[in-house]
DNA sequence: AGATAGATGGAT
DNA sequence: TCCATCTATCTG
């Protein structure tokens, strides 16, 4: 295994399936939650219309344009929050977008933050639930991860290539067949897979 | 200045 | 299928 750092300065398509198996911790005044990453989209920047990094940079999305290894959170459809890992070089708008996970440590804390009727699988599963459970938010946007802070992500078990599924992005209206959403194939905590409405016909 | 689409999730 | 409801960005 290549130090974190290496590994997450390639750019976004090559490093999204290697993050999977990965855990992103977030601590806090009420404790720790961890989860072990299970699915994920890559975000081309320049290279990619769906990249919000796509037209330039802008107040919101400048941890994008920095190096990897640091965490850009967004706001979006006026009530939920996502989270990124900044990938690949330092000035190219690489990014991995978060969208599920198996919280493996501090699910009676992410039961508390996502409301205790939801199934344990369910905790982290679609990139504002697995935000919402780790409290990843404004505050947490442009945190280092991958030093002693309070957010870290961190190398976990290995997955076998042949475990991993690749298929379309998930509610994108623009490059819609890339195949750049990565998968542990049969993960109860993987989202299901909803095309955008506003995506062209096949 | 105003419009609108958007890397969503939950209820209906 | 629709709704909640905010922000960045585009259009005029």
């Amino acid at each position: 295994m290549a130090e974190p750092q290496q590994l997450l300065s390639r750019r976004a398509p090559q490093v999204a399936p290697k993050l999977l198996g990965w855990t992103l911790s977030h601590t806090t005044e009420a404790g720790t939650v961890t989860v072990e990453i299970t699915e994920v989209e890559a975000y081309a920047g320049a290279a990619d219309p769906a990249s919000h990094a796509y037209r330039g940079p802008s107040p919101r999305n400048e941890v994008m344009f920095g190096p990897a290894g640091f965490l850009y959170t967004y706001f979006t459809y006026g009530m939920h929050w996502c989270a990124n890992v900044v990938t690949g070089p330092d000035g190219e708008a690489s990014a991995v977008l978060l969208r599920a996970g198996r919280v493996i440590e501090g699910a009676e804390l992410a039961w508390l933050r996502r409301g205790a009727k939801v199934a344990e699988r369910s905790l982290a599963r679609g990139p504002a639930c697995l935000a919402q459970a780790l409290a990843l938010g404004k505050d947490q946007n442009g945190a280092n991860l991958l030093g002693k802070g309070e957010v870290r992500l961190e190398p976990g078990r290995r997955i076998k290539p042949a475990a991993i599924t690749a298929g379309p992005r998930v509610g994108i209206s623009v490059a819609a067949e890339t195949p750049w959403r990565f998968w542990l194939t049969d993960d109860p905590t993987v989202s299901t897979y909803k095309r955008s409405p506003r995506a062209p016909a096949l």
